[in-house]
DNA sequence: TCTAAACTTGACCATTTTAGTCAGGTATGT
DNA sequence: ACATACCTGACTAAAATGGTCAAGTTTAGA
């Protein structure tokens, strides 16, 4: 399974996002400041939420990223995905097409993923930026 | 978050002990073969079962490794926490006391991953070895 | 008693992933 | 025109992963 900090650093951004991009454009110098992530490195995570429409931006002078769509209507698993951090649990060998680890059936353990997977994956779509704007609405940073 | 083969392979081999140990002690070799893991990997992580005393073994020759417990007297998060694949969210800097990445207060998403890593627990919690026998009985692997 | 099977310990290592940095762009509002 | 901000790709140090290798100790059974 992956869940890094690359994860962790684009929710924050985001969340980030969501609560100072209403006037202006926010640009990822200010997310840098205010966060504490490197500037470079997010960078190439908003390079990726660009991609899956995540968010928008615009050049220039001024310019900056704001949100595509509504806090409530991005999910955690379309943050997450988006950056790469699959909800994957552990794979099992691929050379195999049905079977795991060279075998014919199934190893022992496959089915349990699968579940673990689903069960996270269900956390993480029911989870919305808009959630987590609200436990944090009243504070500074 | 960790949770990789080494808590796969884990499973699967008390799973293969549960299956196989109602008469004789059962050798890592035999477990090697029958689940395709490297038995100086196995070793390895019996080692780290036997300190957790999940479970026990005789040596010399016809010896081998038994369950020190009932399969549904074995749940999931005692045989991850045995090989150290703890559940455990991304951390925030550690530096810091009280807050995240140097700052005073807590980051946006502190809250998240832990309760993340409660939702996850919960479901480790829950499912025992036996209840993995269930699904496999009528499997010959 | 001898020996092979099996457990035990610890060092080592190749590969991959992570969490970035660095260097150079390109676009655009003022 | 120029500073600001986005954009891209190559690179990399450090850690984690998934093992291997070597050298034992212990003990059942012939």
């Amino acid at each position: 399974m992956k869940l890094t900090s690359k994860g962790r650093y684009a929710v924050m951004a985001l969340v980030d996002l969501a609560r100072f991009d209403t006037i202006n454009p926010v640009s990822l110098r200010d997310i840098s400041l205010r966060q504490g992530i490197s500037l470079d490195y997010l960078e190439q995570i908003f390079s990726k939420l660009k991609k899956n429409q995540i968010v928008k931006s615009t050049r220039g002078t001024q310019g900056g990223y704001f949100l595509s769509k509504k806090p409530n209507e991005i999910k955690l698993t379309n943050i997450l995905n988006a950056v790469d951090e699959k909800v994957k649990t552990v794979q099992c060998k691929k050379e195999s097409k049905k079977g795991c680890n060279g075998k014919a059936t199934k190893c022992v353990t496959h089915d349990l993923w699968d579940e673990l997977e689903t069960h996270i994956n269900t956390f993480f779509e029911k989870k919305s930026l808009q959630d987590l704007l609200k436990n944090n609405s009243e504070r500074v940073n």
